[in-house]
DNA sequence: TGTACATCAGTGAACGCGCGTTCACTGATGTAC
DNA sequence: TGTACATCAGTGAACGCGCGTTCACTGATGTAC
């Protein structure tokens, strides 16, 4: 229980910094974009010293993601005004994703793309950061669906998440299928509409 | 209008001998496991022979994509069983999806992974095999949706697709937030009763 | 407080390797007569 | 049909390069007395 060394106030410092200066490589160039020199550069120290402070470069992905879900779970907390009903509190979740994916287009996609080596789990401390993002999907359709169990709640929370994710991420590749960028919400807003529709709107 | 040379023969052999090594090699690594070299050894020619028959390793993608989109054409209008009214056929089209996607996961991924050096563009004629998957869904939902323009149409099937397409996706990941593997079928199914329930369901 | 020693963070040149692509060569196929 | 020449597909060793990671060295920070 000592107080932190100078040493460890540096470290910290320099932690910081990396996933700063890798915030913005993979903003600006998208994580395909990032490379080792490029990240230790911004952050100004050599680049051997990204490998004492991260296991390497996976790992600085994984601390920029984690950041990234919770800079997305805020914008989302955020459109739940008060007063809401749960329908309401859906829909609003949802253009608020499409808000943050829009304005956020290769950090939001970094999250889904990065792929770990064969075999590497992801850190137990990540996936909180998933559950915490369901969670606030879970909460509003509990009022909604108060016939579902908790693991059915959770089931039908994610299958909303992965279809308003798939319309946004269709979209937002520009290639294949997907719709045109400016009917992004209102197509978003169907379809959350029509996985809500007919159930009691309780508050 | 010659007749085909030996050459000519010859040459169309080693695409296709080549196409089927990627795909055998997609279907069992998956895309990022695809090396020039054993492409090639497993097509039995030497490695600068890919060159000679396709641009690059790319190009060469693009054809087994091609053809992934055409077998998942097959298996979808395979799903399109006479007398099913318009709700049942889009619901079958969706399993159908959900049954390709799962037997045939790598191939089916690589579809959405591959990605084209800045500035590439994807070749007009495998364009056409996107729009002929979005075809398939406008069919039975234009008589769902008789009061939809042409356009409207459309963009409801991309997004029906899309949010089918994230369900499946997220699902099979097996990371972030996706629904467990055996439940895609349900949820799908609900996903899309939901997204035609209480339209007119003419025949 | 001051000095001597120990530790370990910071450094960046060098390593290593994977892998797509090229290219000079050869030999089979096609063409002309 | 046969011969001589031209073409161009097939070959695989070599090129090139990008880039993550290491590692021997240095110098700042921490500790003991």
């Amino acid at each position: 229980m000592d107080l932190p060394t100078k040493k460890d106030l540096q470290r910290d410092d320099l932690r910081t910094r990396l996933i700063d200066a890798a915030e913005g490589r993979i903003a600006s160039q998208g994580l395909t974009g990032l490379k080792a020199r490029d990240v230790t550069g911004d952050a100004g120290c050599a680049l051997g010293a990204l490998y004492n402070v991260f296991e390497d470069l996976d790992d600085l992905i994984i601390h920029v993601s984690s950041r990234t879900l919770k800079k997305m779970g805020s914008s989302l907390a955020a459109t739940q005004e008060k007063g809401l009903t749960p329908k309401q509190a859906l829909a609003a979740l949802a253009q608020g994703y499409v808000t943050f994916a829009l304005n956020n287009r290769t950090l939001w996609s970094a999250l889904f793309n990065h792929r770990l080596p064969q075999g590497r789990q992801v850190p137990d401390w990540h996936l909180a950061d998933h559950a915490a993002l369901i969670k606030q999907i879970v909460t509003p359709l509990a009022l909604l669906r108060p016939d579902l169990t908790t693991d059915d709640l959770h089931l039908r929370a994610r299958t909303l998440f992965a279809a308003v994710h798939g319309v946004v991420l269709l979209a937002l590749e520009g290639r294949f299928v997907g719709a045109p960028q400016d009917k992004i919400g209102t197509e978003v807003a169907a379809l959350v509409d029509a996985m809500t529709r007919g159930l009691a709107d309780a508050r």
